[in-house]
DNA sequence: TTGACAACTGACTGATTAGTCATTAGTATA
DNA sequence: TATACTAATGACTAATCAGTCAGTTGTCAA
């Protein structure tokens, strides 16, 4: 392999597993046995390294699909091939496509990432009884559903992007066209893909809603408010919260304080949770 | 406004329009008009701000999703409000929102951006060509359905991404799961959503098979290579294509010479379609 | 063996940036 | 007005890192 070949491939490695800004030329040269002089003999910068690793990996991509594709005999066939080649290569490139198409992971504490997962959890169930309720019938494709509606988000929002500046988006012709498709598939569809074993077993929404929580939420909202009226108003529902006996009225009046703010949106919206369990 | 959400909001709108790392905590605290002192006053450190912005724009989301599901008088309109709220936070905030989902924006040169739309619409072309291929009936859906299969790699990768660890995927049955899925929508869908307008003007394939893009991917392929009978064939297949009158044999054996290393298989592939042409 | 040339090295430079802290400005109270 | 306290400032430090270049090593032809 020649020293240029071999640079790309270590850095596409490094960069998948530290992200990119986080990888020093130094710590690419070291992984790869060379000096840091010896790099800037095949790479200009660091910026052409980044734009040589996509490049490279664009061609062999493109290349492989295209192939792949003609050599279906029949359409049905070419399609197939089409989806079964993309996967392959997502999943061959699992960690380096999940840097570069989703960088943000890098910084991410654990902390966040098990409050997102949280959230996340709390939109799919959201969605999964959704579901439920619409298509009782179809029960055992919920979870290929939920994936699907999240496809289509997905796919039609990445088209908003590359248009932000063209057209407006008609949303409300958009979200009845994907109503209309959800449904088809739903009502047509035999084979589901995603079996029991394959999802993970929901963390409860309750983790959410815990006392515990409400309270550092409560701490959180306090330092985003400058208002000492609604920053009583905060420190009065956690007061209450932790009484043996929270007086209806006054949680109602606090809500309705703190509901003039949008900032205390989420808290307001635990605290009504909690208060109805 | 306090001055944490003053903070938070501004450096918000730096990083969608900057990146995260490109933007200084010195930057942050000029749009803000405050001294750089002060930012520590209301934030430990830079990386608790970014957690911070997720945390923020996470809980909006997340509560504007479920109230808006929960005015839905019957399921169906519940679906379709789930659909529209989403839209509408993705319109909402469409800068942000693309830089920490796709924050790699932020390097790629002017050069390798009009390279990759290049690429896309190759992609494009090809699916969309399969298309008509498959569904001649359905021929005004073909662009709907190009984003839809999109999003449906889309949301199977995401949960690939997921389970990564856990079980290898069957990706003959998702295929052969997604060709069904993809038929039953061109088969019955009704009302498509993108329309003739909104289809920007395609750049030609041929943008990529010309003679100059050709060479200058020689030259680009040459620079990978550290074998010379390689380098050899590469330039040898720059002269013929040169010359008035290029020697089937030769170029054939100089492919074939390159067909060893798949580092060359773009440039073959380039050239084939160059000589099809 | 010598000389010429290319490949390679790594200490160094200059620029940038996150985070600190001694000092100052502003404000409320007595 | 004097005092006490908090909020805010911005020059400074320490660390990192991309990129350079004077010098070294390896190679091959004469």
């Amino acid at each position: 392999m020649s020293k240029k070949q071999l640079i790309l491939e270590t850095a596409a490695q490094l960069f998948a597993t530290k992200g990119i800004d986080a990888t020093s030329v130094q710590q690419i040269t070291d992984a790869c046995g060379i000096s840091k002089g010896a790099f800037y003999l095949s790479f200009k910068s660091k910026d052409e390294l980044i734009i040589s690793i996509i490049d490279y990996f664009v061609k062999d991509v493109a290349t492989r699909i295209d192939q792949s594709v003609n050599e279906g005999k029949s359409p049905e066939q070419k399609l197939y091939n089409y989806y079964y080649q993309i996967f392959s290569i997502i999943q061959e490139h699992i960690t380096l496509a999940s840097v570069f198409f989703k960088e943000h992971t890098q910084f991410l504490s654990e902390e966040l990432i098990q409050k997102m997962a949280l959230y996340d959890t709390m939109m799919n169930k959201l969605i999964e009884n959704l579901l439920l309720e619409l298509y009782p019938q179809s029960a055992q494709h919920i979870y290929d559903l939920a994936i699907i509606i999240k496809g289509f988000i997905s796919g039609y929002s990445e088209h908003m992007f590359q248009k932000a500046n063209a057209y407006p988006y008609d949303l409300q012709a958009l979200s009845k066209s994907l109503v209309e498709k959800t449904t088809i598939i739903a009502t047509h569809a035999k084979t589901p893909f995603i079996t029991k074993e394959m999802i993970t077993l929901h963390s409860t929404e309750e983790a959410l809603i815990t006392l515990e929580n409400i309270l550092q939420e409560a701490n959180i909202l306090h330092s985003y408010l400058d208002d000492g009226l609604l920053q009583d108003s905060v420190t009065i529902i956690t007061e209450q919260l932790q009484s043996s006996q929270p007086r209806a009225a006054i949680m109602h009046g606090m809500l309705a304080n703190l509901q003039t703010n949008p900032v205390c949106n989420w808290f307001c919206y635990l605290v009504k949770k909690h208060i109805e369990n």
